[in-house]
DNA sequence: GGCACGGGTTAATCCAGATTAAGAAAAAAG
DNA sequence: CTTTTTTCTTAATCTGGATTAACCCGTGCC
């Protein structure tokens, strides 16, 4: 099943599993399909499970006081997804998951992912590894939002995620970078413009 | 030694290491006395140790084209603090850690941490969850500056760290949260007028 | 076909917070 | 205690980006 050789890739990209680790890694896994903007987590939930994507997009999200969309992350093919928050403490969460197109997951969920650790120590480290690097992105992105312009902002987010900037639509690119769409489709043509 | 038995409750909280494994871990640590304003890492070195503060505070921040300094984050005593990319990556990094005041401090080199990984497997977890943790809190500061605004955001830090506000500059907290220091003056009057 | 609806654009107006400048207060350093 | 350096405050002015509102366009969907 193409799926969970992607996952399989993923994992071993960090670590090395025997086939027989990977196979039963892959026991634990439940395949989820998701239409477009069908919602898999809402605010106030308890999230149980982390999502891998293996086709389509999914998109985390909170929603302010002002009914506002804050886009968190985006998840394409070959990232995973979670409540953070409420997937360590399984307090009800902060955030909202749903899918940007027709979407594939394959789901872990908490249970299965401590059995996991006990069965298989070295994904431990995995997790380790991919929460590291998931840390240093929101600094990176966080530093982004206190030093610099939302034209800069935009031009990083190019150069970080070329491959997405065609694929969403725009309104999702402002919310991440943190601009309204009318401000976002202003500075582009400005940005076109100069080009 | 205090510094150690400190260090030590750190990460029993989080796992359970026999005693040979605690004399083993506190053995790679080094300690380090920094004078205030004592710079630990530039901006442009490769980060070589993770620090854990025993005493004082630092503080990690860049700096942008204009000069302007963004803190990243504090760590008071009891807090790790490192630059994560460059930690992670051995690249140069973009960060700069000093003290705010003096400070004491445990490293643990990357090679030391590497070898802890080795023998005392345990510590992959605990990393693993400190991480999580931290990578959490840098989620919930993202959206912070993405949905609220200043006066929220100040309000949001007064809570979740009572003890920091009195004791770091405000110029500090200013940087923090994402303002000016003549903002934040006038934004903190203009709350106290209000109570 | 018509029609509702979400996504994108444009333009006018508005405002939170930056910038600039200068002085006051506090705290290090000597 | 004095000097120097930093931090904090106040006030005037300015601006990046928000808000509001209107319109356009594609694309389901009855």
């Amino acid at each position: 099943m193409a799926a969970s050789s992607l996952i399989v890739k993923n994992v071993c990209n960090h670590i090395t599993l025997t086939p027989a680790e990977q196979e039963y890694f892959v026991s634990l896994l439940q395949p989820m399909e998701l239409k477009r903007k069908q919602v898999l987590l809402k605010e106030g939930e308890i999230c149980r499970f982390s999502a891998f994507v293996t086709e389509g997009c999914l998109r985390g999200y909170s929603v302010d006081n002002n009914g506002y969309e804050h886009v968190l992350s985006f998840a394409p093919a070959n990232w995973w997804m979670a409540d953070m928050y409420s997937l360590i403490s399984q307090k009800p969460g902060i955030l909202y998951i749903d899918a940007l197109e027709d979407t594939s997951i394959l789901t872990l969920s908490k249970i299965h992912q401590q059995t996991l650790y006990k069965e298989v120590p070295a994904f431990e480290r995995f997790f380790r590894i991919i929460t590291e690097n998931s840390l240093v992105a929101y600094q990176q992105r966080l530093l982004d939002n206190l030093s610099l312009t939302a034209e800069d902002r935009y031009n990083s987010f190019c150069k970080r995620y070329p491959s997405l900037i065609n694929a969403l639509p725009s309104k999702q690119v402002a919310s991440y970078i943190g601009v309204t769409p009318e401000f976002f489709s202003k500075m582009r043509n400005k940005l076109l413009r100069k080009q």
